[in-house]
DNA sequence: GCCAACGTTGGC
DNA sequence: GCCAACGTTGGC
């Protein structure tokens, strides 16, 4: 029986790669390689293909939700994991314990202006966003619902005004 | 550039 | 199993 939606929040450093690197992918899609944290591995392997994500720019100025993407694909080994070469390489993974994986993500939307962190923390819907709490560091969080959308309702207000 | 928050590592 | 040391993240 299929689940109902997740929401979900994934960080990216806009000098590494932007919603905008995103839109430029072929099929607008790309494998979210080189998480490693345990906790974020463990919320991807609990996408599902259709959930919502919120795309952030960390790092940025401002840090900002920038856009939004789905889930494309159920989570898998990410194989930059044993490479050497790679700059999240570990060397505790190998091919027959990949340890570390990541899922495919498909651009939505960008949004036609930014949702500045300052700004979103201001917004009474989402006082109790783990993005918003202090000392966050996770790169892949849960969203709930009612945040998701009160995100998008925000990045579409003001459209019909100009 | 600073530093608080957090995860990981390793000595004991 | 504790915890100090260390490395990293990421806002400011």
């Amino acid at each position: 029986m299929p689940r109902l939606k997740k929401y979900w929040l994934m960080k990216s450093e806009p000098e590494s790669f932007s919603i905008q690197d995103l839109a430029a992918c072929p099929k607008q899609t790309t494998c979210w390689d080189g998480v490693r944290n345990y906790q974020a591995r463990n919320f991807m392997r609990e996408m599902q293909p259709g959930d919502g994500v919120l795309f952030y720019h960390s790092s940025a100025d401002p840090p900002a939700v920038v856009g939004t993407a789905e889930v494309a694909s159920t989570a898998y080994a990410d194989s930059t994991a044993c490479d050497p070469q790679d700059h999240h390489y570990d060397p505790k993974a190998s091919a027959e314990n990949p340890i570390w994986e990541m899922v495919d993500i498909k651009l939505v939307e960008i949004f036609p202006q930014p949702l500045p962190l300052p700004m979103l923390r201001g917004i009474a819907a989402l006082k109790d966003m783990e993005l918003l709490r202090k000392g966050s560091r996770l790169s892949v969080q849960l969203v709930r619902k009612p945040e998701y959308d009160a995100l998008l309702k925000l990045a579409h207000a003001g459209r019909k005004r100009k």
